[in-house]
DNA sequence: TTCTCTACTGTGAACGCTCACAGAAGCATG
DNA sequence: CATGCTTCTGTGAGCGTTCACAGTAGAGAA
């Protein structure tokens, strides 16, 4: 009478009703033990419990989505170039972070990809459809248009450092770029270095701009001339810090020190320091930024400022849940903390 | 009267029935306009067209998907640690191949981590739920239990590479891995070469089993003795491709030419061999597999073999599409390239 | 004219679930 | 014994959509 597990067939999979027949009860005490068991009698909560583990049963989503207007999980949205990301540690870092912060809500977490202008609208549909609740959005670059139209569509969002086109009316979660690059270029200064340069991250990104802000606050505070051939950018790849370092040696020959925006940059610059024959930290003291694995995989290991990713991501997961809740957006700003290695 | 777009608000959004009554028609004229536009009359075409721009109107996916049961997504599952893959440039190939054949369906591709258990049960009852209408499943060890439990609860299911554990009864797309691996070992052997070592994948991996089978035929073919001190195992890993380089030139030190399994295990074998002082190819000729980037930025460039990482996702992505569709499962096997350059 | 066919449109009835509400049962209190 | 309170249970309505079906109108054929 009663059928096994359907392996295999493609049969109708068990409704609440088969459940409820089963166990002999109504729809609403099986839903009631779904969600949490409230105002259920033991015998009913058990008579459930076996009835579903008898039919295989799992809830279907969209019905509850449907009703309830919520859908348990949330977009991890990235609108780049996906390997942008995939070989960045910091990502992996935190991408797992997310994952984990959700999980001890029980929510699932959906990576999204959105490389093309061609996906970025595809995927908008998806979300703005009520996919997902919220979306964490992890895009670097200023103008991108995808924050902007699921801010008006009013999906919940929380982006990864601070947007640089949009108002203040989304919620972002950032390490304190500023604060970390003053941290670093201070304590170049403390070392009697004069002639410090720069290799920064891009212009239109957030980290960019804050880490060459602090770089020239400190050099002012110091007293030390801001000088235009110390200044190089990169784009936190390991090739355009060979670029910058290069550029930097040919601009400024007496360069004693420099801040490299990227840990991923700092290695090469390290690679291209060591060919001209420089000693570091000797001669040319050089100071990373991310504190990624990178930052002690090179010979002298790098000084540098660590980026609290665990907590951003946290963070990040915190403040979308309050939102999804109802709570207004927010901002946060996480304090960097002052690696000390052999490269200073 | 008409209301603007509901921008910044959390008010309610238009449904089908809003729509129907600002174009002045029915919900089923409606629905047809949205699900393709047959039976429509060019005034109701255009009318529900216009009227869906003014209210900004996108149809709710978890209602649809109540009625038609399906979720016109798929999911891409990796059931491993994600470091692993996100490092692999294989992966990315992969990945975007597989997102550029399903947005030709105009079919959004969700990216599912499930690393741990805990995630593993999450995601499992996520898609059991109905929340994907089929699984992009790249796991490439043996004995994955998610596997398994979707094929049981009926999920179309598309395995990247043939799974160990399981029967026949679940789809793969893989490419022909003895038969590329018999190409390289064939050709290192019509060079003339007779000691041929092997750094091997893991051997829980139907990768790893396949191309140590193929080496091991081509052997036997040309009457050479297979010596196991000629036979070492990696993790398709750099480093692991330096460990397997080194045992192999502490066991065979004659040895004069190796088939290493995966370009990137390969780099770490040129490195070793260079090291030691060994010539390549003169003195040792070196053939790895994959044709990843790795193979090209390293010196001498490796002759490898080609996989068609191209043609596998599309493949991929048509098997599983087909399931969906109701076929049955498939497997499909893809010939591999062999490309000469300078290492053999 | 009458009939058939095609192109189009509207209307219930689902889909599987949650929610609000009404009611029953048990128990203590007045 | 009625009253109120708490704990538990069942029922109907409805979430936003698609689908099957019935129906209308107009064109062409008999």
């Amino acid at each position: 009478m009663t059928m096994s597990s359907n392996s295999g067939g493609r049969r109708k999979p068990p409704t609440i009703h088969d459940v409820a027949r089963e166990a002999g009860v109504s729809r609403g005490t099986v839903s009631r033990v779904l969600n949490g068991g409230h105002y259920v009698s033991p015998a009913a909560q058990e008579a459930v419990d076996a009835a579903i583990r008898r039919t295989g049963y799992v809830v279907n989503r969209h019905a509850r989505s449907l009703i309830t207007g919520r859908s348990d999980s949330v977009g991890f949205l990235l609108t780049e170039p996906q390997e942008r990301f995939f070989e960045d540690p910091n990502f992996n870092v935190l991408l797992s972070g997310c994952t984990q912060a959700l999980a001890a809500h029980d929510i699932p977490l959906l990576l999204m990809l959105a490389g093309t202008k061609d996906e970025r609208r595809r995927i908008t549909r998806y979300i703005t459809a009520g996919h997902v609740d919220g979306v964490l959005l992890v895009s670097s670059h200023s103008g991108d248009p995808v924050a902007e139209e699921l801010r008006e569509a009013g999906v919940p969002l929380v982006a990864c450092g601070k947007p640089i086109g949009l108002g203040s009316k989304v919620s972002y979660v950032a390490a304190d770029d500023r604060d970390g690059a003053r941290d670093m270029v201070r304590h170049l200064v403390s070392l009697g270095r004069r002639r410090i340069g720069v290799v920064t991250g891009p212009l239109d990104t957030p980290g960019g701009v804050e880490r060459l802000a602090g770089y020239k606050e400190v050099l002012a505070e110091a007293g030390v001339e801001v000088d235009e051939r110390l200044i190089v950018s990169g784009d936190y790849s390991r090739a355009s810090g060979e670029a910058g370092a290069e550029r930097l040696l040919a601009q400024a020959p007496d360069m004693d020190a420099v801040f490299v925006a990227s840990d991923l940059m700092a290695q090469g610059v390290l690679a291209v320091l060591q060919r001209a024959g420089k000693r570091v930290p000797e001669d040319i003291a050089v100071g990373g930024f991310d504190d990624s694995p990178a930052a002690t995989a090179v010979t002298p290991a790098l000084t540098t400022i660590r980026q609290p990713w665990d907590r951003i991501s946290t963070e990040m997961v915190r403040v979308l849940l309050a939102q999804i809740g109802g709570e207004d957006p927010a901002a946060v700003i996480l304090p960097t903390e002052f690696v000390r290695r052999e490269s200073t």
